[in-house]
Parts: C-alpha cells; structure tokens; sequence
DNA sequence: GACTTTCTTAAGACTTTTCTTAACTCTTTT
DNA sequence: AAAAGAGTTAAGAAAAGTCTTAAGAAAGTC
C-alpha cells in the first residue's frame, strides 16, 4: 500500500489556492485547500500533515497567528507564501518557526523544487526520530516498529486491520462512521451498503479478543459506526 | 556542557566569507572558512558539521559539483548563497539537494534567520551518533572500516547493500518501508512500483544465507515493508 | 578504451491479503 | 413481534505485493 504525502494548502486567493493543489497534485501528494486560518485548524487537528503552504493575509484568524499556534503546538514544516515583500516580516516569520518563505508572485517550479526540498529533509528526520506509542488499555502500539502488543503478546495485523487499528487509537473517545474509515482507511468515497469493514472488524475483534479473551475494545455505536470502549 | 554548532562556509570572496562568517558568530555558532571547492571537501572529510553554506561560482570544483557530492554522501544541510540568480540554477540546487538558496546581495538578519530555521528543525538530526560497530546475531559491522563479519566470515557487499543492512541494522526492531529505504538508500523520492528494491533483498538475503545457512536474518513485513527477524 | 563490477529493469511465478458474496444469526429499535 | 441494522462465517475470486532470474545499462577500474 502506497503512503501519501498530504500537504495542507491555507490560502484565502482561490486562484492562487487552486494553482498551489495542481502544483501539489504534479509532484505526486495529496493536497488539501483551506481559505482560513480557522478552517487550517480544524484540518489540523484532524489529522497529521507532512507539510503546511500558508498566506500570511487571511481572514479571520491571521496567518502570522496560525504559523505561531503551528509552531509550538506540531512538528510539522510550514512553508509562508505571502505578498508581503518587507523583511522584517520575512524575518519574523522566520523566527517565529517557518522553515521557508517565498513572495508573491512566485515561480512554479521554484515552490515545487522547495517543497520537495523539505519533504525530502523532513522525512529523513521523520525516520529515525519521531517514534510514536499509541497506547489503550493493554494494547500498545509502537508506529516506528508497527509492532502491536496485546496483553502482552505481539499479534500480528495485516496492513488494513492496522490502519484501521491505528486510527481507532489515535482518537480513543471519537466515533468513527463507516464512511470515516473508508475514507481514512481505503482513501476511498464510501457509498454505503457494504459490509465489508463489517467483515474487517469482525476479523479485528477475534484477533483481539484471542490476545485477551477478558477484555473487549471495539464497541459498535448502533446506526452510527464503531469506537473504542470506554 | 554544550555543544558547539559547526558551520562551513564555502565562498571564495574573501569578504563575503567574513562576513558570513561574522553573521555565524554573532549567532552563536562557530563557522570555518573555506576558499575553494577542493578545501571545502578536506574539511568535509575532517569531521562532521551542522550546516554548509555554500556559494556556486568557485574555482577548482563548481559549487554544483560539490552540492552533487555533499548531498550524497552525508546528511548536512546545505544552504545556497550565490549571485547566480536564474531561476533555473535555482531549481536545479534544490533539486539536487539544496535545502535553501538565496541570492547575492543578500539581508545579513535573512541570512541570519534562515540558519536559525534549518538549524532548529535539523539540529537534533544532525547530532551524527558516532556508531563504530553494529551488531545483531552474527552479523558484525565496523562503520569505519566498513568490514561485516558474518558468522566469523568477512563477507563483501556491494555499496547498496552495505547500506541496506547498516540501516536495517540500525534500528534492528524497525519495519523499514521501501519508500524508507529509497529515501535513506537512494536519497530519492519513491514512486513506488519499482522491484529494484526487492532485487537487492533477494542478494542481500542470499549472501547473508551462504555465510551462515541456519540463520534467516531479514524478515518480509507484508504490505509494509522490510525488518530484521526478531 | 576495454574490462569488471554493480545496478536497474523486466517478466513470470508465486504468495498473501483483501474483496465479495451469501446465508444465517444476533441485537436493538419501533 | 416485526423490522432494521449489525455480526459472523466461509469460500472462491481478484488484487496486491513479493521473489527470483536473467540480461542489458551504467558506473567504476585499470
């Protein structure tokens, strides 16, 4: 299964916006547009990035806020791509924790060359530092290793049963629709009338439930999708 | 104690190389002057460094040459400050493996915070682990002389595979996706698709099995990738 | 420039996972 | 109790991923 880069686009120009997600789209990841500082959050808090393009003029919440909150709160590389020409500005973007910043009007081929720059970088780093635990109540999960252990015994997922197990993980209290993991899970609209997840967490909760009979993890929320017992 | 930050600044103008060098002082950080491509690649060899900045017109060996060089063999970032300012020597850096370029006559403070930005995302990376000998089961690895023994036999490997299994062998309980190894291996994006990888396993696999046929070392993580046996 | 080694590409065989379907059961809601 | 939603099981088919081999291309060496 193939790992997609996705690059979060904040932008209130839709032209520009728009040019920025074909430039992504050419370079082979997955872009995703935002028109505000506030819609960029709730992205944010979504789901994990590999790198954010952010305008510094935006409505609402500026951008300047944003690459602050970004900062401090995510690992993720942020790339600004303003109109504003002055260094000082320049500068403190810089050191407030930007990694790049290019003005308007920029040249295609330089955005696409510097976004691979960092993606090339950041990823290099991502692999040997970032090891993540995803823990619940005796299953834990090392993403480095993709080792699971369930009362302590390492049980072995096939790829979609641990895509799908790590997403129910990284949101313990969330209820994720089916329409949710497939879209996650599969990367895929979901039309309903399909039980094929219903098949897939079936499979799950055997081999859950064969590491540790006592305990049960999945719950069914009746007319809505699956989450985590609480 | 802290540890210092090393930068090598490459420029043959005497005084811009002063002055870059000033501007790395007044930073914190101790810069190394170097004149010449040829002097860069001494210091390069010398020891490892935290940053290199870099300008493209010297003499003896172009700065590309020297960028092509540095970028595939050690992990360093590498800003560009050159007064070439065509668009297409600037996409051309980047894309083999610049992390920055900006141009000549440059802002001492964007000069200034474009080092603090790399290095903030990039120093914990660079603190090169000084690792001499990698060891799992019967396999031993001296990094410096770049000997492996398997199962007290000195075994040859080829370039790509002694650096296939110095990474499997750096983090022995890690899966290593091919898009990982591509990435480390190759210093390449993955497009994923491509049995190059698979090819260099099977000789890896069965080099390591004709030194020592009891042990089966590498282990297939189906629709992951690659991991040493537990 | 010829020789050697290494790398990449391609093709086919092979393995494992995933999907789909279907019949049947269980649970919750009305 | 009936209806609707959800779960389980199993089996075959399809898809995806992997392995191996061999030959040509590229790189490095003398």
């Amino acid at each position: 299964m193939e790992s997609e880069i996705n690059i979060l686009v904040v932008e209130d120009d839709n032209d520009i916006n728009t040019l920025l997600c074909d430039i992504i789209r050419n370079s082979g990841y997955r872009p995703q547009p935002a028109f505000s500082g506030t819609e960029a959050v709730l992205y944010l808090e979504k789901r994990s990035w590999d790198m954010v393009l952010l305008d510094l003029m935006l409505p609402g919440m500026s951008g300047e806020e944003l690459l602050e909150k970004i900062s401090e709160q995510l690992p993720v590389p942020v790339m600004i791509i303003s109109a504003k020409s002055e260094q000082q500005t320049k500068i403190e973007a810089l050191r407030t924790g930007a990694d790049d910043y290019i003005t308007k009007p920029f040249d295609i081929e330089e955005v696409s060359a510097r976004i691979d720059s960092h993606l090339r970088r950041y990823r290099r780093m991502n692999q040997t530092l970032h090891i993540k635990e995803l823990n619940y109540k005796d299953i834990r999960i090392n993403t480095e290793s993709q080792i699971v252990v369930v009362n302590e015994k390492e049980i072995l997922f096939t790829a979609r049963e641990y895509a799908i197990l790590t997403l129910l993980l990284s949101s313990p209290k969330k209820v994720f629709t089916k329409a949710n993991l497939f879209e996650s899970v599969w990367n895929e609209k979901y039309y309903g009338d399909d039980n094929t997840i219903s098949v897939h967490m079936s499979n799950l909760r055997s081999k859950l439930s064969k590491a540790n009979p006592h305990e049960d993890y999945i719950e069914t929320v009746w007319g809505v999708g699956y989450k985590l017992k609480t």
